[in-house]
DNA sequence: TAGAATCCGGACTGTGGGTCCGTTTTGACG
DNA sequence: CGTCAAAACGGACCCACAGTCCGGATTCTA
């Protein structure tokens, strides 16, 4: 009842297009670089059949992404702290920025794939709409900190793909640093709001 | 002496281009529908002599993007306080944020048309890197924040052009109140490192 | 005003996303 | 197992657009 039973060879060439594509986008070089004939070749499928399946470029981008995301977003709506939903926003609000960070470094060219060539703003795909919505969420657990909205829209900010690629890819900022940056700079701004009675500096 | 003396007709074409690519960005639309035969169209010339002048797409957007920024750059280069270089690094890192993004506001599409379709990285642009670098040089002047390069980094991806055209445009927040949210983040960030000998708290 | 250097402009090319439709596969039913 | 309609296949085809090319027009120099 998931879904409307498909003919098995249909479910079968989907799974090959995506294989084809993982293993496509996952290969050093641009993201552009990849043509949906490519694909359609490298899945031993002709363009049609992916053009059927996925609707366009962004929606095969799209359908990859979510596999991909898909054991992040279990960890973070069913996992434990600091990820899950039973941490504290002070620790979750970290954790989870952190982990859209490590998601990115790990999938570089298929969000700059998808960020930028995914037909409108990414600020409309609802991926995003989700990460925004719980942070935002979270944020607004913590009292004294300004417009959640606006601050979640921000912080992922710090995490899009192109800015991960400018300095990971191109300035070879190696992993943990950048972790331990974008770290700073949250925690930066979570101290905006004094912790408890503001007990101020140490 | 500033420039290989250019012909005439060359001159005054270029000027007729950069108009035309003016009129047509800024009228309303997807700057993706902006098509180069048609800023040829518009300025009465052919398409070859906009790409002569130009290079190519991201050539003219450039160049359009330099005219008008050209007065932002001056006032932060050797205008008054808080936007000049004599405003102290606490007023002036708001003010300069501010300032990018009353920019992107008063440009959107040519800045969406510029870090989207751009070619490559908006984090090549070497007016990316003026900005950069010259947060990043303000920032350090602030002691006890965290690392200045990603912070300039992370506080310009706050004013990301596709960001502002979400919230802008999109979601119809009105210009006042996304400049407030703006300084609201800064001034958060910035309270991270206390001002003095840390008075703490009100 | 002659001649060369430069520029003009629109026809032309290459490329890649997306569509179309004749052919093939699948699965239900008798 | 044989038949048939529905669904899927695939690659030839279409189109839009960035970028190129070159014969002809324009502008500078002498």
């Amino acid at each position: 009842m998931t879904e409307r039973k498909s003919r098995k060879d249909a479910a079968r060439n989907r799974e090959a297009v995506l294989a084809a594509a993982d293993a496509l986008f996952t290969r050093g070089g641009s993201p552009e670089d990849v043509t949906m004939a490519d694909v359609a070749a490298a899945a031993g499928v002709g363009k049609g059949t992916i053009f059927r399946a996925f609707g366009d470029r962004a929606g095969l981008l799209r359908a990859l992404y979510e596999v991909r995301l898909e054991p992040v977003r279990e960890a973070v709506e069913t996992g434990p702290p600091p990820l899950g939903p039973a941490a504290s926003p002070r620790d979750r609000v970290p954790a989870l920025l952190d982990a859209v960070l490590c998601f990115k470094l790990d999938n570089r060219r298929l969000a700059l794939a998808l960020e930028e060539g995914g037909g409108g703003s990414p600020y409309r795909a609802e991926h995003y709409e989700r990460w925004h919505g719980l942070l935002r969420a979270v944020l607004e657990q913590i009292p004294g900190l300004a417009d959640s909205g606006f601050a979640a829209h921000a912080l992922l900010a710090a995490t899009r793909a192109d800015l991960v690629e400018h300095l990971a890819g191109e300035e070879r900022v190696p992993r943990e640093r950048l972790r331990a940056q974008l770290a700073d700079f949250v925690a930066g701004f979570l101290a905006s709001a004094p912790p408890r009675g503001a007990a101020a500096a140490e």
